[in-house]
DNA sequence: GTGAAAGCGCTAACAT
DNA sequence: ATGTTAGCGCTTTCAC
């Protein structure tokens, strides 16, 4: 019992290995009745191409990579979900690496894509990742990047992300419009370009409403606990606050246990917003006004952009900006409570 | 310029391919200056091995499959993270399929990984998965495969499990305790092990409270609104229901919803407990009681299992079987209210 | 429409 | 400690 390769196949139907590759790509040089023979006995004899000698012949591995900071989120768990459709349904093959939102991770990681291992990257940035040259010189060696939700402003290529400043405004609109006064935003990484648009929204809201505050953004970590005690501390320190807009779906936790720490009442003493993807939003405690991003679709269309420019050799992929709108739903966070 | 390769290194130091290669793995043979040199020119040279030829050439691709049903739950979030951490630190690379909770594609999905794509397969098996010929034939292949959560019963192999059985039992325990007479149970598919054996644990409870019940296991889908429908309709059908416990996290929201909708007060009129491993468990309405697997180290031990495993060649992957315990944590989904 | 042959870039005996 | 030499299994010109 031989191993079944492709030189196999060609002994035992008696055609060079040439034919057999051809036909089993369903090359239009080969006819219809030789392709027929050269399918059946390869699923006959359980035939699997090997990948690796595969993407080593044809210099393309039908694999891309999905690098992301975490997984915790819905937002990426669901955006894995949108990326993995389309690659499924193309043959491709889905490559995930984690940076853990830390810069030197990304670009070792992305360093090592120099070696042709995936034919483009479908990325979200660090929260870390204010450089952007290890990006730069992959796209240099002809590796197409796309970036979905988190992308880096310097860069020219296809990114897919959310009207990040304008839900943003909505969302705060939106506690103004229920009588909220003092409101604070719960933010991570200031310099992550998705951060500084929701901010952006943030503060356009504001002033358009002619209020003018200040230390009003509180940058928050990677650390749940921490960031409790942060939300905490800040609303003790400053009494007067009763809107809270979280940025981040990790941050609605340390928000709502900040508020049940210090036995404020939402939405009667604080109401909350919050960008947020998970279905549970609904049976929350109370439940949630949320800005939720189209995650799956984000993914979807970022993988679909890639395989678009991997399908012509000459990958050119323009600097093109998909922004798939967010939506808000008002929930009992949010009520009204005269 | 060049491509940078092995062969150019070997031109450029005036050494052989075999010398290159052998010092790039740090191989004892080649002596320290050697490499030394090697090493630097590498470096200035900017190279990267083509992955693929490497995988060729030795046969081992440096890569793990992980094969799940979706990534929807927390629970396979988490894993993804704790599989991804124990294979970046052995310098693997993680490739993602989702079944999406169909046989077909499972076994479409690992038939694929009989050409040698990858070394070894961490995977939690689809809801449809009764028979399991498709991976006793990829390890017939020699292609290692471990089980994490959801395993095949037959195979006999590594698996990671939590104490399903015992934990499902603690829950529904409680329940009794908190005084609930009448209990249903939320399930999937339940020719899963998983299934079974948490349905074994609850009716291990019942049984020892002297409690015998009929049609209390619920048979739920992948549709939220549908499990809702189907919940609301058995807590009318049986108005003496008074205590629930999900298997699932997905369908904590359902029963949620049914509750909401039937104007059933939580935990006054029922009670709830459910697997879940969210961290949004506790700001739920109202907070829930959990069984909480240790999604991320049962990831990261199924991980470890594996890559051991492929680290002699000869690899025998025994049927071991690791049960890491899930804690139940009580909230005020089953505060008791005389 | 099919075949011959030269790689793809690296690994791994086998030599020395 | 280093070199020689075959492959690994497939793709892809270039012939016919």
């Amino acid at each position: 019992m031989d191993k079944v390769n492709i030189k196999r196949l060609a002994e035992e139907l008696k055609l060079s290995t040439s034919t057999i590759s051809r036909a089993l790509q369903d090359s239009y040089q080969i006819g219809a009745e030789t392709k027929q023979r050269v399918l059946e006995l390869a699923k006959k004899l359980n035939y699997q191409p090997n990948a690796h000698a595969s993407s080593l012949g044809s210099r393309r591995s039908k694999t891309i990579a999905v690098v992301i900071p975490e997984v915790f989120d819905s937002y990426f768990a669901l955006a894995i979900n949108g990326i993995e459709a389309v690659a499924q349904a193309r043959g491709y093959h889905v490559l995930i690496y984690l940076t853990h939102e830390r810069l030197q991770l990304e670009q070792e990681i992305l360093h090592a894509f120099q070696s042709g291992r995936v034919d483009g990257v479908v990325m979200s940035v660090s929260a870390e990742t204010t450089s952007t040259a290890h990006i730069q010189a992959l796209r240099a060696q002809g590796v197409p990047v796309v970036f979905f939700d988190r992308a880096a402003d310097d860069i020219d290529t296809a990114r897919v992300t959310t009207n990040d400043a304008e839900s943003t405004y909505q969302g705060t609109c939106h506690l103004l419009e229920r009588q909220c006064t003092t409101l604070v935003l719960l933010s991570i990484s200031r310099h992550l370009s998705i951060s500084r648009q929701r901010i952006e929204g943030y503060r356009r809201a504001l002033a358009e409403h002619g209020i003018s505050q200040r230390d009003d953004v509180i940058d928050c970590g990677q650390d749940p606990e921490a960031n409790c005690e942060l939300v905490k501390n800040t609303l003790e320190a400053r009494p007067g606050i009763d809107g809270i807009i979280s940025t981040v779906e990790m941050l609605t936790e340390s928000a709502y246990q900040a508020c049940a720490a210090l036995h404020l009442r939402i939405p009667h003493d604080v109401k909350v917003v919050s960008f947020y993807n998970a279905r549970s939003a609904a049976i929350l405690n109370p439940s949630l006004t949320t800005i939720s991003q189209p995650a799956f679709e984000m993914g979807k269309t970022a993988a679909t952009l890639l395989l678009k420019a991997l399908r012509n050799p000459k990958s050119t992929l323009v600097a093109e900006n998909v922004v798939l709108p967010s939506v808000l739903t008002i929930r009992n966070s949010t009520t009204f409570v005269g």
